[in-house]
DNA sequence: TAGATTGTTAATCGATTAACAATC
DNA sequence: TAGATTGTTAATCGATTAACAATC
């Protein structure tokens, strides 16, 4: 793995994708597949792939193609999800709580070492094993157990002002579950921003262009 | 609006996020904004959100800059969010449950009218103010109310076969969130994937990079 | 070896940025 | 009017695609 410095904001959303489908074909016991095969299975052109994986390395051989199980490996040290950094959760309303139950943190990189809200009526109870601590008690959490990661599901007014706490308590990155938008106000803060709203409103574009014209935009 | 058909997907995506921040400041009180000071406020140039907005139309002044209100209205306007498309949800699980109550689909461009589940000890419970219908009344349900759009919360391996019954039963959009790509399997279907597990591993790669040569790389 | 397929360079395409005349 | 700011064309930048020599 080389050069992992300078690579593209493009290539580097592709490869989570790159790694859900060698996991399949992992599963599905293939054993080697070529560019050209894997582009026709993804809706991508061959060359595209040949041009990401090379911004990490030489994975594959000529007149061969790419070891599945090799490249799936290669591609989950990229992404570091071996790494398992430890992740908090700010918010256990509704969102937070299927976020916390549904994704599994453990095979994409992340421990959720801790989940905290300031409701009553929440703090004590159980998601998914593990019990909902007060906010009064997370600048000593963060103090013992050093969490680098933030998952924030709580209502927008609050986002700046937790965001700039949980920095000065250690975090070097938030995956933001709010309106508000944390990108660009701090440097070195990785962010990735879930906006569910825009999401929406972009079907909303389609779901209506379409059926001005009948046709497909993309 | 003129120019519907032929606008880039990257313009598209952008245009939820103008209307959040138009939304914030009519909100405040603020009547006209230049592009010079949008962008700064967004962190993108003025000269891009000219070339954006003008896909559709001058709804700028020279010398003046953009009413606020105005432009709120008019990107709502494109984005179709006055519209209030059908939809309806399958799967009310942990994920199902959170999306049906965390999003305001009124605000945009929807109408939640049905949510639909088989397992027994989910159905017929209340969620939002919703009853909780049987998978077996789907038929008849989309019959008789003809919704257009899909939010699929279901697991990954259910997708493709509940995707292939809705459009049958005359879907023309999915909100997915399972770990199926839709994307590319019909033509003349929208599609817009929430991707959680692989905005998840993104991060797990910034936060990675990050700690590796403390620099950010977007 | 011959055929297949990579890694990599060059060409193309599209999106962003810069510049500026038009005009409020 | 003079100053400000748009709409729009031109220039630049970056990402995708095509081509092909290298090589397994």
């Amino acid at each position: 793995m080389r050069n992992n410095n300078q690579v593209s904001v493009p290539v580097i959303k592709r490869l989570p994708r790159y790694h859900r489908y060698l996991e399949e074909l992992k599963n599905m016991g293939v054993v080697r597949i070529s560019s050209k095969e894997l582009s026709m299975r993804m809706g991508l052109t061959a060359s595209q792939i040949r041009q990401d994986l090379n911004c990490f390395g030489g994975f594959g051989q000529q007149g061969y193609g790419y070891n599945i199980e090799q490249l799936y490996n290669e591609i989950g040290a990229i992404l570091g999800i071996d790494k398992r950094s430890k992740a908090i959760m700010i918010g256990a309303g509704n969102l937070g709580h299927a976020i916390a139950t549904h994704l599994h943190f453990e095979n994409r990189g992340f421990d959720l070492i801790g989940i905290f809200d300031n409701n009553p009526n929440v703090v004590g109870t159980d998601i998914g094993g593990r019990i909902v601590m007060n906010s009064s008690e997370l600048d000593e959490f963060c103090k013992k157990e050093k969490p680098v990661v933030a998952i924030l599901c709580i209502p927008s007014e609050y986002a700046e002002e937790n965001a700039d706490k949980l920095i000065s308590l250690g975090i070097k990155g938030f995956w933001n579950f709010t309106q508000y938008d944390l990108i660009r106000k701090y440097k070195d803060i990785a962010v990735e921003n879930v906006h569910l709203g825009d999401s929406l409103m972009t079907l909303c574009y389609q779901i209506n262009t379409f059926s001005d014209n009948g046709e497909e935009i993309k």
